[in-house]
DNA sequence: AGACCAACATTCCCGGTAGTATGCTAACCT
DNA sequence: AGGTTAGCATACTACCGGGAATGTTGGTCT
């Protein structure tokens, strides 16, 4: 067992608790505008404590995009080991998506507020090197739905001229959830459902009659 | 005529050059990293030429968003006037919502940056207004597509369960270009043309073969 | 031709914020 | 038991950007 871990909440739960504080500041008042103390205040702290355990704001940006990509990551994987036809596995994939938009959605939208801005700013090379990384990720995790795409066009059960753009079209309207969905206390699970399933649906099988 | 206007440029057009470098600046480091300082940079001038016609940052903001808006509005309403069925309707205001999305890329970004941020912010009574008045005026946009959703959906060419969530995949889709879309001096007019045929086609016909 | 004003440029100030340096305390080790 | 260190809080600094006050210039009107 480890130091200060017995009554004080542990290490990994203490660096949890400020990366939620920090999606909840980034959320709410975006990038710029969020400041230590604001994090520090939903603590219920003092930024002597965010700054023992982060660097600096931007370790800690990169610190809730990285958990967000693994929400997403750990949400579709296990949809992509499943042993389904293409259309079936794409459909269960942007399911899953929405779901992880909604459930951890200041996460979700705290990565909408980076990326390119931390593109031009005065970071650090070590800086700079880790949001390639994190970039990487994100292509990566496109990459997920462009494979089964492809695969569905091989297969005959998926008509897609052009892959790129029509993943493109996939994760945008399956990410425009974060604009426009609201947490509200009066909705169930059973309406997230809706929400997920109707935009999986307009997605795989569009609109017109 | 007026003043001052007949060699050098006039009111109006030096208004639009303050909003178009505003709109370059916000799209390439974002709302609170570009400063005035910045966007007179971009004009060649100092921040006297900007107060001068601007009473603050945020007003310069709100009439690069207004601009924006007034874009969309204007490639749209003509197709809404277009006396035809519902479905051929959507696919070309979403043909035509594309380009503009492209044409105008630095303003688009720029309504993206905003909206939400200034919510919380110490923003004057004044502000919130305007505020208000634009997220109407977004509203209003977003309400064109979804009544031609609702009119396809009256004559049966459209297969729209839920209207209010299909509008959110459309324009999710459609708003998604401008995360991705980025000006190369290779590309044509066809090629535009491509990217928003490709995206109106993935949108109503959906990928399902 | 001289007053006048729009359209800028220059200069300065002040609030706010990231980051630092230091102080304090309670747990762990030996 | 006393030294050590993790895990914070407190106090302070340096800097930067928004906005205001003021200066400058060139065209216009009478």
């Amino acid at each position: 067992m480890n130091k200060h871990q017995a009554l004080s909440a542990g290490k990994a739960e203490s660096l949890q608790q400020i990366t939620d504080a920090a999606a909840q500041c980034f959320m709410a008042k975006g990038l710029e505008k969020a400041t230590i103390d604001d994090i520090a205040d939903v603590l219920g702290a003092t930024k002597g404590r965010v700054y023992h355990h982060f660097r600096s704001k931007n370790a800690i940006y990169f610190a809730v995009h990285r958990q967000a990509m693994q929400y997403c990551f750990d949400a579709v994987e296990p949809v992509l080991k499943q042993d389904i036809p293409a259309d079936e596995k794409l459909f269960r994939m942007a399911v899953a998506h929405a779901h992880v938009m909604m459930d951890t959605l200041p996460y979700q939208r705290s990565i909408r507020l980076g990326v390119d801005i931390y593109l031009r700013g005065p970071t650090t090379q070590a800086e700079r090197e880790v949001l390639t990384e994190l970039i990487e990720q994100r292509n990566g995790y496109e990459n997920l739905f462009r494979d089964v795409l492809r695969s569905g066009k091989a297969a005959g059960t998926l008509d897609v001229p052009n892959v790129d753009l029509a993943g493109r079209a996939v994760m945008g309207a399956l990410n425009g959830l974060v604009d426009w969905y609201r947490i509200r206390p009066d909705q169930s699970a059973a309406d997230r459902a809706a929400i997920a399933d109707g935009l999986a649906h307009t997605i795989i099988y569009g609109i017109k009659a």
